[in-house]
DNA sequence: TATGAATGAGATTTCATTCAT
DNA sequence: CATGAATGAAATCTCATTCAT
């Protein structure tokens, strides 16, 4: 039964998912997520209060889910262009491949929903990040600037590139694909 | 007393635009906007069939108005650092100046209305780039790559930061803005 | 000028009766009657005081010029089959002739809207039919019974016809409209 | 309490052809026949797809009740005076027993909104009535004519005369009843 | 006289949420 | 736990009417 739960939430949350970003926030509602769920859309209010909770609950989970792709079980985090490297290529794999949640997340972000969730639910980057362009300044690899520069100079482009790839159906090569890496390094690397 | 029809569309544009990024496409809705541009929601459907037929044009409005600013009178087009600086400066001062404007061009593009907008009323930027981008390529000051490439490495890191300052409010001294410039051109340029 | 007036209310009832015809009382609307004349909707206002008073009018105007059609210059009104024949042909041409005319005094009729014209102001037949009948009557021509009975026996047959052929587009041949006069003479007739 | 279906379905129907009748289409609306129904407006929806929907439902609804009404439980449909009585007065006693329904279908009918449903859902006469006109032409009881005509001649006149009735509120006596039977099929008979 | 512009009032429809079962 | 049924509140949109020009 705690199971049962689980998978009713689950599936709560992959319908929001995919009727929000089929119809917008503005074009969801919960009889259409609910039907998307194939359960009642009174049964959304067992587990959670409102929309409001519902869809807040679902950023949180996605945001943390997406967190941890970036590192997978194992990845070596010592300071070096390949463990960015690596980094950057799960951070893309993932927003490929869960292109759904990836867009759930920059819509809700966009959204004014975002700023009636508590500060400190979400974060933009795990604070492994932090660590490991902090060592890497310190170690000479990375230029001295502020993380989120480094950030954004790293992850922006690629994240920009999936979206307009996802529109225009033309896949990127993997030449491609390391041709905007080391662009992207160029920018931050000393 | 009557105005005249531009200053009433404007009008509406303007409180449109206001409302969505305030409280969401969601939260929006056609009596809020017309409260806002001080005119009943009756009119508001003088000037537009509904309300996706009012968001549409407004999205191309704001989205030409948006591509003519990165290119100011007499603006020097040749190929040369200065001139991407140039423009890239003039993209900057753009998304800081009109926060509300971008704001609301990100948001639609991320929603799925976007898609209900006739292509071709649409373009990511300008056609003026893709002749400054393929010139600049053949006269050996940027690499070879494809001009989504060049843009999204040039642009997305500071599209991201502004959103993410303007969420923050810790703005970007001038010489942090110097310093995101030229590690976005260093990714770029040969 | 005076003659610009009648131009202007002739051209208001036309349009109104057309789009009532096409759209019915609940789809009609000030405007598109408006536009159907090629004025403004204001424009009506000088003529009508409400759109309720616009349709009473028209009702009344088009009721007196389909009683007067039964009726053509010079018609005989001596008791006789042949008198009968002739009013009953008049009536016949005059509904397939100005169908949507005849069709708008039908639905106003069967609306709520009839209650509230004046009553003296609208009757089914004129006079001169009630003079007719018991004539006719009198001289042993038609049997004896009521009024209404009488001018239902002879004319609701034919207008529930030429309801039917103009739905369904097949139109009497001469011979079909002499049998169904005479079928409906049968039924009154001595 | 909570009700079953059928039951609303049943009570909306109701509700809006009294609203109608009483206050036409253009008076009717969803939240007036929501109140006659003692029901929110909401519900309507639950249960048709919209306004236009509801109608059109309800018109075939009324007509196929109609349609059985003419030949009750066990009626006699040999080729005979006596059975065209006996379904004569049916329809009679159904238009006047059920007058606020008949009233409905005939607005109904007259209205453009009955173009928009599928053709072959309605019908003006039940396929027995072409049976039984067939047979009692060809054992010549009938007159070699168009159904439709002796389907007019028999029936047009009682529908005019009892909506007049209706309006005037004097009823007929069964001698006028007879009367009227009598001399409507001298106008079809042999 | 004529009208384009504007709007309040109201009609249709949607939707988050509740509740009896 | 789960849900079908119901609905109040609110959103979108329409329309008769007014009014400044």
């Amino acid at each position: 039964m705690r199971l049962k739960n689980e998978d009713k939430v689950t599936r709560i949350y992959k319908a929001a998912m995919l009727v929000i970003n089929r119809e917008g926030f503005e074009g969801s509602c919960m009889s259409k997520i609910a039907k998307e769920a194939d359960i009642s859309a009174a049964t959304i209010y067992l587990y959670f209060e409102n929309k409001e909770d519902m869809l807040n609950k679902l950023y949180v989970h996605l945001k943390s889910k997406m967190g941890h792709s970036y590192f997978q079980e194992g990845t070596d985090l010592a300071p070096s262009k390949g463990t960015f490297r690596t980094i950057w290529l799960n951070h893309y794999q993932y927003i490929v491949d869960n292109n759904e949640e990836y867009n759930f997340l920059e819509n809700f972000s966009n959204s004014p929903l975002i700023n009636r969730i508590e500060k400190g639910k979400t974060m933009d980057y795990c604070p492994v990040f932090q660590l490991l362009f902090e060592q890497s300044k310190s170690v000479g690899l990375l230029q001295q600037m502020h993380n989120d520069m480094i950030y954004s100079l790293l992850f922006a482009p690629i994240s920009y590139l999936v979206k307009k790839i996802n529109s225009t159906k033309t896949p990127l090569s993997s030449n491609e694909l390391i041709q905007v890496f080391d662009a992207s390094w160029r920018a931050v690397c000393k």
